[in-house]
RNA sequence: GGCGGCAUAGCCAAGUGGUAAGGCACGGGUCUGCAAAACCCUUAUCCCCCGGUUCGAAUCCGGGUGCCGCCUCCA
């Protein structure tokens, strides 16, 4: 069975298909680099990376191309606001994206490209859409003739009629049809600006992407994808730009992330429930953060507060704690014996992994690869409960954890950690109390440990600590 | 007005025709010197309401109620 996708053009679910044997082209609509991201730009990065990794563990070949936009409104805005240049504003902005992505594990897209490097396509393909009477120049701005591309509206299944209702001409546009949208703008004085053939100025929004996609992808790519939000108008508009150039399908499958809700409520500015991502990995695991994200399907909506946030901290150390017990089995037990059910915990095993992989080929059901890890996690416990536990079945389960994690580009390991002095001996003192059954003793010092941070448990294989 | 989404246990969340995954929280039991961790059991006769189709529906159709999104360069 192949993989399924749900695809935003035709409202349904189709058997995913590349272009090319094995292959991927894929892009994925990044930020406007005029701010710190808020967790709203996290969950299309979480997401896309998800899939990316997915579709490499499932064999494929990916090419992932995401775009900076660094020239725009807002940048200008903020560049008189802050009394720095458009592009100071927009390297420190990519930086910043990039640490608070990297925070959550979202690997750097193969290509990063940004608008302001892309002119000289940009204008070409601009000039390509005039040739070929998609598009016209007026008063220095050049506006796409959106009711000459067939199919327009396709994408968010409206009607152009329907569309025409809130369409506008704002004033000092100079478009034929309110449902044009501009492709360059020309410079009003003292902003950034390009040379064109129809006097300086700068790019529209939407070009951006149609000319990186055919720069850097081709015509016609696997996966177009971004946030729900920009299926209308950005996406369509898109669509428009470059299927009337190259008249051909400019995506075959265009898929979106669900909203964000901060306590039930739209997260907006005016509102002021913004989360940056910055904050949130200060007061949470970034795994835990992605884990969340990831309980969802990506495309409902996901509601955001702390008692959910916290409920996913907890679900996540249940993996944690299977995890480290394997480990410190492993390390610290000498009957590691063969187990007369070895084919069976192996047969368990392969069954895991193959049901993992059936849900997250149903349209890439996060949720349901969780439950999968949850259920591996009981099974490991179960091993960890036998009196005979062989050394391959814990390596093959934390093998298993490992993969199945990592595909979702989550880590259960910790960082290698190390024990003072003192609280090794209070940890032997104790275990010497408890073998001469002075048990005051050892729940005491159990105590005393407990509220310096660190919980002792004692195993049959001897005691285990962690820190809270 | 147009287009679309959602409504499943105390909370979160899968499931889109075959008789309700998973997690958090709660309760009982086992294990333990006591704990912790873990395991087992229990927890929605039922999936917003009403009607219909069907041998059979949370899942399909019609109607209703509630919440939400896009149609404003906001992911």
């Amino acid at each position: 069975m192949a993989i399924q996708v749900y695809n935003t053009l035709n409202r349904k679910k189709e058997p995913f298909k590349t272009i090319e044997e094995n292959k991927v082209k894929m892009y994925v609509c990044g930020p406007t680099v005029y701010n710190y991201i808020h967790i709203g730009n996290a969950r299309p990065a979480v997401v896309f990376d998800t899939i990316r990794r997915y579709l490499e563990y499932r064999g494929y070949d990916v090419l992932y191309v995401s775009n900076f936009t660094d020239v725009d409104d807002r940048l200008i805005k903020a560049s008189i606001e802050q009394g720095d240049s458009v592009l100071n504003i927009a390297e420190r902005f990519i930086n910043a994206y990039k640490e608070d992505v990297n925070a959550l594990n979202v690997r750097e897209a193969d290509l990063h490209p940004r608008a302001t490097e892309t002119m000289p396509e940009i204008i070409a393909f601009i000039q390509k859409l005039i040739d070929k009477g998609y598009a016209y120049e007026a008063g220095g701005d050049v506006y796409f003739r959106t009711r000459k591309f067939q199919g327009y509206g396709k994408l968010s299944h409206q009607s152009i009629d329907e569309l025409k209702v809130g369409a506008r001409i704002d004033v000092g546009e100079h478009k034929e049809d309110p449902l044009d949208f501009t492709l360059w703008k020309a410079a009003k004085p003292g902003e950034i600006t390009w040379e064109s053939p129809w006097g300086v100025g700068r790019p529209g929004w939407h070009i951006e992407c149609s000319a990186m996609v055919e720069k850097y992808l081709g015509d016609t790519i696997d996966i177009h994808a971004g946030g729900q939000d920009l299926t209308f108008p950005h996406h369509e508009n898109e669509i428009a730009q470059s299927e009337a150039l190259h008249d051909d399908m400019m995506a075959n499958y265009w898929l979106h992330n669900g909203y964000i809700k901060i306590n039930n409520e739209k997260m907006s500015k005016s509102i002021g429930n913004v989360i940056l991502v910055h904050e949130l990995v200060k007061k949470y695991d970034p795994n835990v953060v992605r884990f969340f994200i990831q309980t969802v399907h990506y495309r409902h909506p996901i509601n955001f507060n702390d008692e959910l946030l916290s409920s996913a901290e907890q679900a996540y150390d249940r993996l944690r704690t299977t995890y480290y017990n394997l480990l410190h089995r492993l390390q610290h037990s000498a009957d590691l014996l063969e187990t007369d059910e070895r084919n069976a915990w192996m047969e368990t095993i392969k069954g895991l992994k193959d049901r993992f992989i059936a849900e997250m080929d149903d349209d890439f059901n996060t949720a349901n690869g969780i439950s999968v890890l949850f259920d591996a996690s009981r099974e490991a416990n179960k091993l960890l409960q036998d009196k005979n536990s062989s050394k391959e079945i814990l390596e093959a389960y934390l093998a298993l954890l490992d993969e199945l994690t990592g595909v979702l580009g989550l880590s259960l390991a910790k960082q290698e950690e190390l024990l003072d002095e003192d609280i090794e001996n209070l940890i032997s003192q104790r275990e010497d109390a408890r073998k001469t059954r002075r048990f005051d003793v050892a729940d005491q010092i159990r105590d005393d440990l407990k509220d310096k941070g660190i919980v002792l448990e004692d195993t049959p294989q001897g005691v285990r600590w962690k820190r809270v």
